[in-house]
DNA sequence: CAGATATGACAAC
DNA sequence: TTGTCCTATCTGG
């Protein structure tokens, strides 16, 4: 589940839920035992995205940093919590309501100057308000890695995953392989802008949805896909499928030890 | 029931 | 570039 779009949207539902409240911890896997006794029963103070990272900011001044990684997952409910099933490495939960986490790469108490480091290593995030897109250009411009891989440097921009970018990436009509400097400044707006856009609509629906958004083929200035099934994505593991605008066959390679997927017509050349 | 797979990141070679 | 880690789920035999 966990793009950048997944961890905003955790953010702020663990917010409604909790924010302002003084929350019980525990690790029933054990894992996080050390970590839960030391901000359970304190508030948490506020919630917090950046990328993928994901920040319980709680009294006292320490910080619960998750991190899902490839398979970690969040569950709550209302009511009391049920009992334990499988690896449960967090649970929270207050009066009437409780949260449970599975399966992270990272779930550890940071310290204020702990969570500042984590912070100033990552790149713009597209859903953040303080981001600074320039930022980003001004080492994607400076280099000759292809844009999947710059793209998913998360020192570079931090949020998207291998969904957002290969599919960005097709509706820029760029190549995966795209060295990061024939990258003109007009069309990293473009590309930044569409992060933006799909990405915030990302975070409400609570998916990701690159065909039936408002960049339609029509909107891309292509003509109308053909095949109204398909899916949400428009090349995103769709490896010789036809191309959703053009029927081509989509193309895959693996790019900076990612699956890469692209439209050989529709992503041509640069 | 073993094995493959999943929207990620990092250490080690 | 390869291996490793976090957990659950789906596939096939």
């Amino acid at each position: 589940m966990p793009e950048g779009h997944t961890v905003h949207r955790l953010a702020a539902r663990h917010r409604a839920l909790f924010a302002g409240r003084r929350v019980t911890v525990s690790s029933p896997q054990g894992r996080f035992a050390a970590g839960a006794a030391e901000i359970s029963g304190r508030v948490l103070r506020e919630t917090e995205a950046a990328g993928k990272h994901l920040l319980h900011r709680y009294s006292g001044g320490r910080t619960l940093h998750v991190h899902l990684g490839l398979y970690g997952r969040f569950t709550d409910g209302t009511g009391d919590p049920p009992p334990p099933v499988g690896e449960v490495r967090l649970r929270m939960g207050r009066r009437g309501h409780w949260l449970e986490l599975r399966g992270p790469a990272a779930c550890e108490v940071l310290t204020a100057p702990e969570v500042e480091a984590l912070l100033a290593r990552l790149g713009p995030d597209p859903l953040r308000a303080d981001a600074d897109p320039q930022r980003a250009y001004a080492r994607i411009s400076t280099s000759d890695r292809p844009l999947a891989a710059l793209l998913m440097d998360q020192s570079i921009v931090a949020g998207p995953g291998v969904i957002y970018v290969t599919e960005v990436l097709f509706r820029a009509g760029l190549p995966p392989t795209t060295p990061g400097r024939m990258l003109a400044p007009e069309a990293w707006q473009g590309i930044w802008a569409d992060l933006v856009a799909l990405m915030r609509e990302g975070v409400e629906r609570g998916r990701i949805d690159t065909v039936h958004s408002r960049h339609t083929p029509e909107a891309m200035g292509r003509p109308p896909r053909v095949d109204r099934h398909g899916g949400e994505v428009y090349v995103y593991r769709r490896a010789g499928q036809p191309c959703l605008v053009c029927g081509t066959a989509v193309r895959t390679a693996t790019l900076a030890a990612r699956n890469s997927y692209w439209c050989p017509t529709c992503q041509a050349t640069w």
